[in-house]
DNA sequence: ACCAGGCACGAAACCGTTTTCGTGTTGATA
DNA sequence: TATCAACACGAAAACGGTTTCGTGCCTGGT
């Protein structure tokens, strides 16, 4: 096992300082050509690697940035961490990821385990506990540390950073529009309990096109769902007792589960009942009829958050004086499928 | 903006030396009551965290490990990671996440990079990029420089290392087994290229089960796909050239992409043709019918690997002398669902 | 009154870098 | 020959901790 090679190693072993050794391996005008020539030559055949630790503690940059999602087996969640994978790494930082899984504290021993000095910044999703808690404390603490912090998809008013959402409320919005205007009159809405603001949104947008095109409002027709994904049969009944044209779905699983019940109903997708769906993944793909989805164009979300996190580590220590915060709005679009006409 | 509070400052503040402040806080009996609750009361009103960096470098310990995988938007290698994740953190470890997007050139740089003090040990599945070129330095090198590593799912005999495996021969075998006994005959097998041992071992299982029953074998039934999963009208020829009563898939999307080839040509699931697939995800659960499919319990093989890893890595100090790897091999099962009888 | 020993604390080395600020040597110039 | 740059390099501080090894002082025993 050959140990790591220090400059110390290299300074010893070639009868100069550590700091000869330092400035030679940067090509400083300090150093001879012959000084520099032998030590290039000595670290490159020993394969001499600075160590990171080091040099973070030194410069203060970790060139880490720090994760903290809710989930991962989640395709949103994974597709918007491929985007900040990806935009990161090509910008020379790597990426510490967390899972909250939905929990508030979780969420919060993360952040503090990764703010002691371990990462450069935050890139975050809000957990469901946290969402319901309405407690931002943990977040206003790192921000005040002056470790930047971009929230996305999951957002909060109570804290000022970046923020990268999607435009919920008008894809919803729009969404329903299209199946108005192909004639589509009872129209459903699947939702998640309402502390989520996404789903939020989504269901003002929902609201916005029924009234906007004189539709009356039903409450009936609209179904709201705890966060579980696992409940297989919760939404059964519903669709036996209502009489629907059309479902707006706030996630993909329940846009599947819809169409599967209504199928066994006997309904025929789409000249029956008409289905969308928020998430576009694999499954609106693969299912049997494919299905009309929101897409959010995660990985667009992750490199927006990316960006606006780096650009942020990178600029912070010319201006400190007020920064001015922004918002960036990814524009979802339905990909349409089979499942509308 | 409250900066980050260091020994230096509570020893300054307190006229005592910085050694007292760091011994006062690991209430170290050579320092006295008083200076410790003085310390100590000090530190927590200025909420005092040691900086994670320093500690890094004095022990050579990150507390950090590194994860490379091929794809995170894929459903298995989030599972396991999840189990990574879940299991790293309750022993105090992070998660650094690489993508090796199957290219043996990023593989290799991600591990380059997080090699030089970054991680405390890897864990990592084979990209499809290095499992083609058979190259391996990049693996031996970091297990050279004393670094932990884990391979997982797609691994290499040419390493030496702990390595987590699943028993995919085995559980291809059972699956075709299966089939079999409940009447099944002409078998097809939908599998990937071969340089992806997984793929290959799964073959070998289907082949392996056909010849203990005494089933002719037929590579008319046995189609090989490219492994991109985009690829949409690929297999549709196939089924409608070939007459079958059974298919096993290796994945859930070639599964998936089966069953409705299938249903187009008026054939009946499972009546007709009884399907399985490996992978147990999100699609398997939710597509019509049901998919029986081969779990691999990818979250058990991530706590697997980390528990490996973590081993590894705290006891690597006793024993300096030849280590001895071991694999540890998750049993499939197999979740029956619609597709089959 | 002297010495041993324990108590409470500080100095300093160390982890592996970077970087500032000398400093000794050389060669050219006045 | 004295002066002075330029050159090539080294010493040392710094990043923020941990840890070893003193050391001064007080106390108690003789």
């Amino acid at each position: 096992m050959k140990r790591k090679i220090t400059l110390k190693d290299i300074a010893r072993e070639l009868d100069v300082s550590i700091s000869t050794v330092s400035k030679a391996l940067k090509n400083s005008v300090e150093i001879s050509r012959d000084t520099k020539e032998k030590v290039q030559a000595f670290a490159r055949l020993y394969n001499y690697r600075p160590n990171n630790i080091a040099i973070s503690l030194k410069n203060k940059r970790t060139k880490n940035i720090g994760v903290i999602i809710p989930d991962i087996v989640h395709h949103f969640f994974t597709t918007v961490f491929r985007g900040i994978e990806k935009y990161a790494n090509a910008r020379g930082y790597n990426v510490i990821v967390c899972i909250s899984d939905e929990s508030f504290d979780k969420e919060v021993i993360n952040m503090e385990m990764l703010a002691n000095g371990s990462i450069d910044g935050f890139i975050m999703a809000l957990s469901a506990g946290t969402q319901l808690k309405n407690d931002y404390n943990h977040l206003r603490e790192v921000m005040d540390q002056g470790i930047p912090l971009v929230l996305f998809d999951r957002v909060t008013d109570e804290v000022d950073c970046d923020k990268v959402v999607i435009n919920d409320e008008e894809a919803a919005y729009i969404a329903v529009k299209n199946m108005i205007q192909s004639g589509r009159k009872r129209i459903a809405l699947l939702t998640s309990e309402a502390h989520f603001n996404v789903s939020e949104k989504r269901a003002e947008g929902y609201y916005r096109a029924l009234k906007e095109h004189n539709l009356p409002v039903n409450e009936d027709l609209v179904l709201v769902l705890p966060h579980m994904y696992d409940e297989e049969n919760i939404s059964e009944g519903f669709f036996r007792e209502v009489d629907i044209d059309a479902v707006l779905c706030v996630n993909e699983i329940y846009a599947i589960r819809s169409m599967r019940h209504l199928q066994n109903q006997g309904k025929r997708i789409p000249e029956d009942v008409s289905v969308i769906g928020f998430t576009d993944g694999i499954l609106s793909k693969l299912s049997n009829p494919s299905l009309t989805s929101v897409a959010q164009h995660g990985e667009l979300m992750g490199e927006t958050a990316a960006r606006l996190l780096v650009d942020r580590i990178e600029t912070d220590y010319q201006e400190m004086d007020e920064p001015v915060y922004q918002t960036e709005v990814i524009k979802a679009s339905i990909v349409v499928r089979e499942s509308t006409d």
